[in-house]
DNA sequence: GGTTGATTTGAACGCGTGTTCATATAATTA
DNA sequence: TAATTATATGAACACGCGTTCAAATCAACC
């Protein structure tokens, strides 16, 4: 039971993530064992304990960690202008911040049913600050006299799904490259909100 | 240990599978025992071996049900004619025909993860079928001259992204009707396929 | 009414799970 | 250099899991 020679938390604990990340995307949370996220960083399960305090906290704070990340990154990259514009920067921004994070946004939205009701008020919060952003573009568009969208609630939810769709079949090795990818889409919102 | 006065497989395979739809779909399949759902029928685990050989088939034949009779009832409904008319009968079919079926759809996109190879390309293949009746509503739209949609393929998946996220947050006690979200959906996707 | 088949229970099998904790080794600090 | 802290193992605990199957009761048939 020797400590491996030039351990440290700095670097198994982002192992950890990754290996837990990566697992639960692929299998889901219920099905991955702790054993099984030891054995792809090449620890035992017991390990894991110095990173996390239970499995849980594992999925609350990789899901967590995400969420904050996009929001923070989204007011930053997201700005200031006329509705258009911005819309055309969110859909951009939502495309290109995505196609890198496929594992990410694939268990910020099917993990929820795993999460104890508390971390999932927590999660819900940021997922409805993420969509209230693009509500308040559309409604910013409305009254610029721009955008023609009856509900924008609505058109919020059905454009985020359409965004969010793409990493459930984009691969980076496919016949689209992201900028190909970002156009199609841009092109489509556009319209989904304009006259 | 009494057979149940009433009991009959007619009666109680229903109930079984009923009952693990609502809890693979609520909890997921594999957070969700054969006690659990044997619990919410009011057996006890050993039973379900009557109705189904393993849970794996159990979630299989769940999700091939349903996208079996997905497609007939798209094949049906979804009648000849133009392609602006066939598209709009598409929108309606897949709003009305999912509305009732919350689970089913859900399950049919979250559990795919928890299919074996086989039983996954089974369920893919079915999906495939249904979104290829899509993109062949917009070749339709182009070759006649009304539709300007610059990948079919791409848009048929953000379409479908867009109808299927519905049941993510349609409430049938909720602000807007059926046919609300019909109209409104329509709208956007009319809007999407047009010029 | 007796026989056969259908349906259920309850017990058991052979695993697997998340987690804890004493112990050993490597790294850091005084 | 010795003491302290960090990091890992391995064993164990107290469950739970999917599945099988003998036995008991109900239903259907002859």
């Amino acid at each position: 039971m020797a400590r491996t020679q030039g351990s440290h938390s700095e670097i198994t604990r982002p192992r950890v993530r990754a290996a837990a990340l990566k697992l639960f995307a692929e299998h889901g949370y219920a099905a991955v064992s702790m054993r099984q996220i030891a054995r792809e960083v090449g620890l035992q399960a017991g390990a894991l304990y110095n990173y996390t305090p239970d499995k849980q906290d594992l999925l609350f704070s990789l899901m967590k960690a995400h969420m904050d990340e996009l929001l923070a990154a989204c007011s930053e990259r997201v700005s200031q202008g006329d509705a258009m514009a911005r819309l055309r920067a969110f859909v951009d921004f939502h495309i290109t911040f995505h196609m890198g994070r496929a594992d990410e946004i694939f268990i910020a939205y099917m993990e929820l049913r795993n999460l104890t009701p508390e971390n999932f008020e927590t999660i819900e919060a940021l997922r409805r600050s993420y969509e209230n952003h693009l509500e308040a573009i559309l409604a910013a568009g409305l009254s610029e006299g721009i955008f023609d969208v009856p509900d924008s609630k609505v058109t919020t939810l059905a454009v985020i799904a359409m965004l969010t769709g793409i990493t459930t079949w984009y691969r980076p090795d496919g016949r689209l490259s992201p900028e190909e990818v970002s156009e199609l889409y841009w092109n489509m919102v556009r319209k989904v909100v304009g006259a």
